[in-house]
RNA sequence: GCCCCUGUAGCUCAGUGGAUAGAGCGGCUGCCUUCUAAGCAGCGGGUCGCAGGUUCGAGUCCUGCCGGGGGCGCCA
């Protein structure tokens, strides 16, 4: 598909040459038409090249069009002008027929898999939640968010590695061991402790001489891969932050800092001149005491990743860490490294409704709902399309009362619904022994109905949709394009019989393979979201 | 005060600077004697927050204002 853009591009700037229009522009817009009655491809080029051709737009949108119809490019069936001064390209439908080979031919494994990485080593870090309970539902948006990302990445020529980052030390750590301890011996929740449930519950199950700031952390983290395995997240790495301070990670950053100049010692704390690196004010890296920030560990990670070899660094925080940002990129900035390489990605927060109140957050508190109970109660599916229908740059209402009681509603299932119902195809075909010939032997001419024509369409548009969601971090982008794919797929499903009364040899044939081309593209998209694609439903 | 995200149908959300702004849910109405009705089709529903600007052309880009969310810790 690509292919005629690139071929009617050049048709038009050869044109625009031959009518003597200079300059010709850099960019010449070519375009799906998304008035289907008008043509299949347009381009707005008459209307910004007028000037430059010294005609009016329709004029030159005249003389583009007869000078291309005398000779019309590859697949053009017809040329027309519209509107301002549209140039409009109706093509035969080949060039549909032609993105069905191209599917079939690339099958699962190939279509759609665009090299922009070259095998780039990545390294994506998402959730990373503190190790100090259970997850909470809002979590599973980055998780399922920087998975699907991963995916795509992966599929788009990347070398994808999954980290997690545990926050294993620090004040918080203190504070849930504290808390666990207290539990223990039957004493209050100490000053800012952790109230959860969970907190007694992991009480009762640790041994009586196991110690806490040990155990509890572990526990966590624990339960935080139990939750991510059940919605089908896993990582390559669980990077622990204590494990810098034992190897000299932690040391090693600071020596680093120390001889860029920009460290200085004050109020008895150790601070980093970020003032110098454009931010408002310095910031502290050793706390008075010596006790390591947040940031320099932080630091002393992102200078490990550099070091491991990865060139691109992919951080996914939720937007309550925006602070942060301009502090990591000028460390890093400090340690030698282009923070150009460091991308973080801010997704919106999650709200979470219940009966149409909002649910407070809060782990001290110990009032949120667990990821983990929602995914087992709705599965992986239906949670993981629940958030990646939607762009993680705006604030997402979790409805708990809407995703479990409704789930049947989820979008999740009209997708998996058109997988199913091609599967079926597939098994009453077999049944009544319906052979499928060779691709190169069947006639895919007999595909002319506009639903069959919409399918190949919208599989003509996979690749570029994979490679802009690529591009632009926005796996909800698939999200989108599948669930149209499947919504096309029910529409031919229900004027368009593969078999049976009234349908030619010759039409189920090229139906056969126009339904196994989509089967492709179901999967592809749904194997991107990391949903399922069932036989059966 | 400064920084980031956001405002599109009753609700939840899509919408590469292009022509008549879409989908799902909800409401109403049709369609199961051929492959799964978890489906299809139709009807109704919009000053794209407001005001300027750039452009041949703005829901989309820029500025300002208004509303919502988040951030500006020796917490993480």
């Amino acid at each position: 598909m690509p292919m005629i853009q690139d071929i009617l591009t050049s048709s038009l700037r050869g044109a625009l040459v031959a009518l003597g229009v200079d300059p010709v522009p850099d960019r010449i817009p070519v375009e799906r038409s998304n008035r289907p009655e008008l043509g299949d491809w347009s381009s707005s080029v008459a209307l910004a090249a007028a000037k430059a051709s010294g005609r009016k737009p329709r004029d030159l949108a005249d003389e583009l069009a007869a000078r291309l119809g005398a000779d019309p490019p590859a697949y053009v069936a017809e040329i027309t002008v519209a509107g301002p001064g549209f140039v409009n390209f109706r093509l035969h439908d080949r060039w549909l027929h032609d993105v069905l080979t191209e599917v079939i031919e690339q099958g699962e494994e190939g279509y759609a898999r665009y090299d922009l990485g070259h095998g780039e080593r990545v390294n994506v870090e998402f959730v990373s939640a503190n190790p100090t309970g259970p997850l909470h539902v809002g979590a599973g948006r980055w998780a399922v968010y920087g998975d699907a990302l991963c995916r795509i990445l992966e599929r788009c020529g990347y070398g994808v590695h999954r980290e997690y980052y545990v926050n294993d030390r620090g004040v918080q750590m203190g504070l849930l061991a504290a808390s666990v301890a207290a539990a223990k011996a039957g004493r209050p929740t100490p000053e800012d402790g952790y109230k959860g449930q969970y907190i007694s519950d992991w009480a009762a199950e640790m041994a009586d001489d196991a110690d806490p700031g040990a155990w509890a952390p572990q526990r966590a983290v624990a339960d935080i891969q139990g939750a991510l395995g059940a919605l089908n997240v896993t990582f390559d790495t669980w990077f622990s932050e204590k494990s810098m301070v034992e190897s000299g990670a932690i040391d090693a950053a600071l020596t680093d800092l120390r001889a860029s100049g920009l460290v200085y010692e004050s109020d008895g704390a150790t601070w980093l001149r970020t003032t110098d690196l454009g931010l408002a004010k310095d910031e502290v890296i050793l706390k008075t005491g010596g006790e390591p920030t947040y940031l320099l560990g932080d630091l002393a990670y992102h200078r490990d990743k550099f070091t491991r070899g990865f060139t691109r660094l992919i951080d996914i925080w939720g937007a309550d860490h925006h602070g942060h940002v301009a502090r990591l990129k000028a460390g890093v900035r400090a340690l030698g490294h282009d923070p150009d390489e460091l991308e973080i990605v801010l997704g919106q927060l999650v709200t979470v409704e219940r009966g149409g109140e909002v649910v407070r957050m809060g782990k001290r508190s110990g009032t949120f709902v667990e990821l983990a109970e929602v995914v087992e109660e709705v599965g992986p599916d239906v949670a993981r399309l629940t958030f990646l229908l939607q762009s993680i740059d705006t604030r997402q209402t979790f409805d708990l009362d809407a995703v479990v009681s409704k789930s049947m509603d989820n979008p999740v299932f009209y997708v998996q619904y058109a997988h199913a119902r091609i599967a079926s195809i597939g098994r009453v075909a077999g049944e009544r022994n319906v052979p499928r010939y060779p691709l190169e032997m069947v006639d895919l001419s007999e595909l002319t109905h506009p639903r069959e024509l919409d399918l190949l369409r919208s599989l003509g548009e996979l690749p570029e949709v994979v490679a802009d969601a690529c591009r632009t971090r926005a796996p909800h982008k698939v999200a989108t394009w599948v669930r149209e794919l499947a919504g096309r797929f029910h529409g031919f499903y229900h004027d368009c019989y593969v078999m049976g009364e009234g349908v030619s040899h010759e039409q189920t044939q090229a139906r056969l393979w126009l339904v196994e081309s989509t089967r492709i593209g179901l999967a592809i998209g749904l194997g991107l979201l990391g949903v399922s694609a069932p036989d059966s439903m």
